[in-house]
DNA sequence: CATCACCTTTAAATAAACCTTAAAAAAACA
DNA sequence: TGTTTTTTTAAGGTTTATTTAAAGGTGATG
């Protein structure tokens, strides 16, 4: 559990940091809006925690440009002002909860909890082509109800492939795309591997082959055609 | 509902006892901290009306006291301070909240309310995945009827894989969570730590164990299969 | 149809990644 | 304070993805 304080109280931040370390987080503190955006959009945070009225930027202004930088991090919006309109205005600007200054710390603990409970519905990500499904959060390869696991190195050829489908795709390309420009690997490397995937292909009951193509590389097509 | 009052104002106590029994709550009034310590303690509270300055012992020491027995009460401190620092440090000690004299009624009424149903929505504070549970309030893992006890970079990294199940997390993505962006931790202290869990998760005779995918990084899954 | 260049597959070797454990250091606790 | 627990460091052993190598295919070309 990973947290941001954003807020220029600075005691105020500190103990509320001290607060969240007891309970096993681990927490960042800044002091204003500009240190503030700047690590909610480098940090790999679970919850922020950010005050309204600061110098510099204000809260309002942080959690605006966070969304507009696609950022869907939760963030709770701290203020003294307990009026309707800022509410209103922190919500509409992409807020994700609001508590007035001030509150209760059993709330504040519970509504950062609630918040990383609410973001954490996993996203699984996929590419799928034809009837191939890469999972990339967990280097699977699923077709119809069968699946392989993956190494790095099929993981990552296949990825390349998926993405460019009907693409023929030298074995050039692939080793820089794979091992990196600077590598000694032979083109039998490649060969290797594709003999692997093909293996796990056919394993999996795909409809899909990968094919040759003498001299220019290789690429994926149905296999009866 | 059953209210403890620890106030050395007694007029003033007794009349907030007579308020609360006229909304029909069972009302514990006493008059130092000392006394209210030992009821807080021995009698089962929804919640406790704390005031701060007292003789013999003060607010502040008796809900510190209170928090080290592992009593979770909410505790609802009155003060005339409206002080910032009074008010960190009796939230810091495990106040649940702070109502400044002289308060509304009915401010009062909603405050205690809103304790009462906080804490009672609070006792269930667990993550669960397959056979395991983890408690997120006192950091044990269970599976079954056995349990043990977590570190904290144990239980915070159990916790990001409970979290985010059937995904393979990198020790990069690990290292950032557990141990912040910034930290000179190697990797092979991930490893380190796999391995205790590994041995608690055989420990509490869980299905599930850790598994490394090489390059890749770590996921639960059930052992056979 | 013989040859050559390229491709495929497999099995064994290798080196990098991973695991475990012990012990030192640091932090929490009493 | 001394004691215990947790965290970090370090080292040697194990595993396994990756690489190498070598033996057969394939098909285009003369």
């Amino acid at each position: 559990m990973k947290l941001l304080i954003i807020d220029d109280e600075i005691k105020l931040a500190d103990a509320i940091g001290e607060l969240f370390r007891q309970h096993k987080y681990v927490v960042d503190v800044v002091y204003d809006g500009e240190d503030g955006l700047y690590c909610a959009q480098n940090g790999d945070y679970d919850v922020i925690l950010l005050d309204v009225m600061m110098p510099k930027m204000d809260g309002f202004e942080v959690v605006s440009r966070l969304r507009e930088s696609k950022n869907t991090t939760p963030v709770i919006m701290l203020t003294a002002k307990d009026d309707l309109q800022s509410k209103v205005k922190g919500l509409d600007l992409g807020a994700d909860d609001y508590l007035p200054k001030p509150f209760a710390i059993e709330e504040l603990l519970a509504r950062v909890r609630a918040a990383a409970r609410r973001h954490s519905e996993m996203i699984v990500d996929t590419i799928t082509y034809q009837d191939l499904t890469l999972n990339t959060s967990n280097y699977t390869l699923h077709c119809g109800d069968k699946s392989v696991s993956l190494g790095a190195k099929e993981y990552n050829i296949l990825h390349f492939m998926l993405k460019n489908p009907k693409q023929v795709l030298s074995k050039d390309m692939i080793i820089s795309k794979v091992w990196g420009l600077d590598s000694d690997i032979t083109e039998n490397n490649v060969e290797a591997y594709m003999s692997f995937l093909r293996k796990k292909l056919y394993f999996v009951g795909s409809k899909l082959t990968i094919l040759s193509k003498r001299m220019l590389g290789y690429y994926l097509e149905t296999d009866r055609d």
